[in-house]
DNA sequence: TTGAAAGCGCTACCAG
DNA sequence: CTGGTAGCGCTTTCAA
């Protein structure tokens, strides 16, 4: 900068007034600007951050890059912070707790501005470190009851027995569920339990679960899942998968069978991928805006800097994000 | 630092000693770490970086973070540089040659030890940032004719070419590829480009193109591109598409036509993800590593980084990655 | 094995 | 609108 500055005869902070867009004169801007291309000088963001003693990181955690899911989220937070200038610091948990403590210690050395993170389960020691931070804390996903500090999401186990409802509407009763054998995906584990509280709440008899495969289960985890579902209770009539991925891959191992979907068995699914509308038959699911959630949360984090900057006193919020059952040709 | 320094009674330099694990006294070692357990001090990267002139940034840039081909490679990415204590700094460029010569601008500033792109086609400021950064560079995924720097994929024009060689033994003369209408995914344009290339090479007459949809296209472009291609060709043998999501959702597009798959029509897809195993039938198909050009790619960089230290000269190298036709029941 | 001083490249702050 | 000074929190370097 020194150098720039030096080319352009002026002084150093007039160079970082320019990089910073503030009141400079047009003639001098232009000028400095002009030295700047030229060498293709790159100011550096960690002496700014020391100086300035704010960074521009947004820390973000999922449990998983590659569910497209999270990575919606992921797009809705940087749609609404990245206009803002700031920049999204990303880590995956694997879905482990102890990951996510990894990192969120990790990444509070770059002083992030604030902190997005899935879920509403977290270690003593993250919950910790996030507090001493002391900067704004959103979680994702989930509806915590003891919430760190601002929460956009919604209720697994309701929206699991919105479906339960909508299949007993639709006249099935004999009805299984289909989920990962541990409870490391614990949204997929809340829906299990949703499905089981109104499988009981309606008077349907014992639930019917089938726990196959570390959570999260995907694809290839639905066709073994239905297939033990079916040797151990072959009167079911419809089957709740954790996820659209596993009821992918029931309705492939029916397929398969000659098992007529949703003819002989039904099959719903949860959160609306896109293989659940491109499936053959459709797919009934539910659908949460993943997006949406990102940006919502993005717009929580920007409110509570905001706050913060004028000096306002910090209040936590929980925006409640809603789901829709949609019905398809599966079930 | 300096309050935990005055709590452990040694000076600022110890504490920063005991941080970096180096030679410190194991009884003052214990002291000073009891206390920044009980502070909960977290040391300040950005002040780190600026004294030793050296971050522990790495800056990877995919075209898209929910393909789970990309997660997959920034999955090994992780895996290799991970353990050495870089941290990634994740960049989605949508696909767009513009959006990832704004995010290496912006991730430039952060100073990254080492940067991971994915493609071998970049703006020319890009290639110019690149250069004065003079920092070790990959690019992945592809094979260009002029790298950067160092190099990890392969020819996705030869893979494709394999595809239709695999076809062809398979008895299958009319065979169309279905594609996106733009240029946008530069992979999936050079696939298609093999495919015309074989389709004259072996003497299968006119190629028949479809191209629909804006690149890269998913699961739901497959349907309307296998209707307008058996529109325009009826007679058509086989689909080779431009990825697995395509061809799926040709698949699915078959299965409400009533059209036997290999049967009355073979299709082929690319990439090998998940859906492709799972799905009935399922998809024969191009099998690239996508984990291990991740792995490859950051042990490449590591190497570079290493050489770099050492003061030896830096070689620039280019590792090809091999791909395999997997034939399953689909074609 | 430990400490003191210097300085990384930038921005806040106050002067002009 | 522009410049000088101080200092952010660490690590490097050298000395003890």
């Amino acid at each position: 900068m020194s150098d720039v500055a030096e080319r352009a005869g002026v002084s150093k902070m007039t160079v970082s007034r320019v990089l910073a867009g503030r009141n400079v004169s047009q003639a001098t801007r232009e000028r400095v600007q002009k030295i700047i291309d030229e060498l293709g000088y790159v100011a550096d963001a960690a002496a700014g951050a020391l100086s300035s003693g704010r960074s521009e990181f947004v820390a973000v955690l999922v449990p998983s890059l590659s569910s497209s899911n999270f990575s919606d989220t992921v797009r809705g937070l940087n749609a609404a912070l990245g206009p803002h200038g700031l920049q999204l610091l990303l880590g995956d948990t694997d879905y482990r707790l102890e990951q996510e403590e990894l990192l969120v210690r990790s990444m509070l050395r770059h002083q992030p501005r604030c902190v997005a993170l899935t879920g509403g389960r977290h270690t003593e020691a993250t919950r910790m470190l996030l507090q001493r931070a002391g900067i704004p804390v959103v979680e994702m996903w989930d509806l915590p009851s003891d919430p760190i500090d601002t929460v956009v999401g919604f209720s697994n186990s309701a929206a699991a027995r919105a479906m339960v409802r909508h299949l007993h509407e639709r006249g099935y009763r004999r009805m299984g569920f289909i989920a990962g054998a541990s409870e490391r995906d614990r949204r997929g584990h809340d829906r299990m339990r949703g499905y089981v509280a109104e499988i009981r709440a309606l008077g349907l008899g014992e639930p019917r679960v089938i726990r196959l495969g570390d959570s999260p289960i995907t694809m290839s985890h639905g066709a073994p899942a239905i297939g033990a579902l079916l040797d151990t209770w072959p009167d079911t009539e419809a089957v709740m998968c954790v996820s659209d991925m596993s009821a992918f891959g029931a309705i492939m191992e029916c397929h398969r069978r000659g098992l007529s979907v949703p003819g002989d068995i039904a099959v719903a699914g949860f959160g609306n991928f896109e293989v659940s509308w491109c499936c053959q038959p459709s797919i009934t699911t539910v659908s949460v805006d993943a997006y949406g959630i990102g940006v919502r949360a993005g717009e929580m984090l920007l409110a509570a800097l905001a706050d913060r900057e004028a000096g306002d006193a910090h209040r936590r919020k929980a925006v409640k994000i809603d789901f829709t059952v949609i019905a398809r040709d599966s079930a």
